[in-house]
DNA sequence: ACCCAGGGTCGTC
DNA sequence: GACGACCCTGGG
């Protein structure tokens, strides 16, 4: 691991808060000074925003510049996006104002699904928290400037843990979950390598779904959020649900409203950018 | 004190 | 296909 720093001039799109305050990561917290630190997958990251430059620097396994540039997404022109998305309506306009900087991360795969099945009827500081917990009793450890962090534990390092320790983790019923899941992937029963090079979204998803705990939000999410960055799935959840309701389907009881009639809507009219349409919807519902 | 909801999934009917 | 159960925690 090295020491490493890398700034960046002039890119578009790129908020700190839109980015990680919208609902698709879950180790990234602000410091006092606006700045944030994060623990992926190759080390620990600071990244500051300043006038025209963001400053990423940390403590990292392989080169800092390729790390983010995929992580970040910074090779996806979000200004088209955004333009193609904001033509549709004033609503989806409205909404990507409010959150102009978002990137969609590519998060490891892994750590990406363990962190969704926790998230299942569950709320954001506590996912954080057990996470958290997690890491710090099976993950590496890293010490960057006097502060230790500790990397998501893999598959490999959690090959030990009982359902039982992962209740005292205060995972709650998600703990079989998490166990099942672990198995299924050191045996391979889903090969997430092989995932990566399956093309079609309908299949992934499908093997996705195999895994316990994993179900068509849950396995959404994946695709959205992970390394497989598919941007046409549409998470549902009670917000997503809420914000869909209140802008077209105007129901009087929103949890009246079906799912499958929310993502038909969505296909419609988001099209193939309809996982992306839903992150700006997501953020300026919960924000705003 | 009490209730409710939170980025849902699973088992059962 | 609908329906309730499920750990736990923070907020009203």
């Amino acid at each position: 691991m090295t020491e490493q720093k890398y700034i960046l001039k002039n890119q578009e799109s790129f908020e700190l808060k839109h980015i990680f305050e919208c609902g698709q990561c879950f180790r990234w917290n602000e410091n006092e000074d606006g700045s944030y630190t994060g623990v992926i997958k190759q080390g620990v990251i600071r990244v500051e925003k300043k006038e025209n430059e963001i400053i990423f620097e940390g403590i990292l396994d392989g080169e800092i510049q390729e790390i983010i540039e995929q992580y970040f997404d910074l090779k996806r022109n979000y200004d088209k996006i955004k333009m193609q998305l904001s033509n549709i309506d004033k609503y989806l306009k409205n909404s990507i104002e409010y959150g102009e900087g978002i990137r969609i991360l590519n998060q490891d795969l892994w750590e990406t699904i363990i962190s969704f099945i926790i998230s299942a009827n569950n709320n954001i500081p506590r996912i954080k928290g057990i996470i958290e917990r997690l890491s710090r009793k099976y993950g590496r450890k890293v010490v960057w400037r006097q502060k230790e962090y500790y990397i998501f534990p893999t598959s490999e390092e959690l090959k030990d843990a009982s359902i039982d320790d992962f209740r005292s983790l205060g995972l709650g019923f998600r703990d079989k979950r998490v166990y099942e899941t672990t198995r299924m992937i050191l045996e391979k029963k889903v090969d997430l390598e092989k995932l990566h090079t399956e093309t079609d979204t309908i299949k992934v998803r499908e093997k996705l779904l195999i895994l316990s705990g994993v179900g068509p939000k849950v396995a959404d999410c994946i695709l959205l959020f992970s390394t497989l960055k598919r941007f046409d799935v549409f998470p549902v959840d009670v917000w997503v649900r809420r914000v869909m309701n209140e802008l077209y389907i105007k129901n009087e009881d929103e949890t009246k409203v079906s799912k499958n009639e929310i993502m038909k809507l969505a296909k419609e009219k988001f099209g193939d950018l309809e996982g992306i349409a839903q992150q700006y919807l997501f953020y300026w519902k919960r924000e705003a």
